[in-house]
DNA sequence: AAAGTAACTAAACAGTGTTCATATTTTTCA
DNA sequence: TGAAAAATATGAACACTGTTTAGTTACTTT
């Protein structure tokens, strides 16, 4: 049943061709330009063809989400190369902030807006993010083992050090930082020196 | 010169109409549903007139954001109480997670959405959180005269701190929590739970 | 070649923010 | 008081949005 399979390659292949119009449209132009319209012309089909490949909008971002969360990872797998855990925490924590800040439409798709978590069936838990969320906990696991942190449990750490990474790039996004008479260098400055104090709160 | 002033009190009850209308609807019905058009049907007015009181959208929410930002101080204002600054502080942190567990959908239009922001001219400061904000600075200003924190400077400590509440409620707010095989209990937990961790790290 | 299936699309629906020419109401002043 | 002027309000339109459906085209199977 050679045909079949090249039927379901083809119906992936439409798939990927979609998000990718969509991923790219996301990141050049925002969010606001990537309507379903704009992709279906980009791609060169007619706006009722996506619908054919997806459910709907939500459905979609939430596949351009999940591009986005892989691009989080080869970031890490860029940055975070210290086989020194504590030294690597540093690593993927400016990491994160430079994603952030080179990508703040993905940003906000990943972590911020609703619209993409929407497709989440219910009681079925959120896997986009899993992989890039284990880099952080796989190396605050090993901190911990070396007694390096002030923390009794890795879970709440992790969700510790993510919740203060995502507070100051999120806020920094969201324009609330530049919109306190701060000059972006200035932000900068200031998310960078936020992060090394945590670090340095959070060190035993 | 009565008449001029009857009219500027006339226009202002007007603005005033509108954003209360608009702030009910996206407390009760969310921000999807509050459309020009719903405003413009709530108070019985063309949608036209609102554009007559303000020049867009986005100058609407920033004041409803404002509106939002007065309930946050009023809840500060019950809750944040106590004499002791580092007690005072801990109010604060349970006051604000309770505040953006109670009201998400402002809790996003004050922190989270892109879309009041825009009505900011260019070079002129985010005023709306002013208040709320130096409520924080202040408590932190007096546990660091007597010498209760970990930190150098209470910018920084303020930012930091800010930081720190608001990556976890709207990680919350945005669903990101819930979607990680946590049940709601357990997120409440989680939050509580980082907060007091932080709190002790900060803590000299 | 005919029948059946899969892929695609034009057109429409109901909604959005926003603008503008056209009323309607209110105020001013002769 | 009555006409001109100014302020206020709106109906209708424009250009969008996500989504659905009926109908067409293209390909596969018999």
């Amino acid at each position: 049943m050679g045909i079949s399979e090249r039927k379901a390659r083809e119906k992936q292949e439409m798939r990927l061709r979609i998000i990718e119009a969509a991923t790219e449209m996301f990141m050049s132009e925002g969010y606001e330009k990537t309507s379903i319209r704009n992709i279906a012309e980009k791609i060169e089909y007619s706006p009722a063809t996506i619908y054919l490949y997806y459910k709907d909008k939500d459905e979609l971002l939430y596949e351009v989400q999940k591009q986005a969360f892989s691009q989080l990872e080869e970031a890490f797998a860029r940055d975070a190369t210290s086989p020194d855990p504590w030294v690597r925490l540093g690593q993927i924590c400016h990491s994160y902030v430079r994603f952030g800040k080179a990508h703040p439409e993905m940003y906000e798709l990943m972590f911020m807006m609703r619209a993409p978590m929407n497709s989440i069936k219910e009681n079925e838990p959120w896997r986009n993010n899993t992989d890039s969320f284990v880099v952080l906990l796989t190396c605050l696991t090993e901190c911990m083992e070396k007694g390096l942190l002030r923390f009794k449990d890795v879970t709440l750490a992790a969700f510790s050090v993510w919740a203060m990474g995502h507070g100051l790039v999120s806020l920094d996004v969201s324009c609330r930082l530049q919109a306190m008479n701060m000059t972006e260098q200035h932000v900068e400055e200031m998310i960078l020196a936020s992060i090394e104090q945590y670090l340095n709160l959070i060190k035993s």
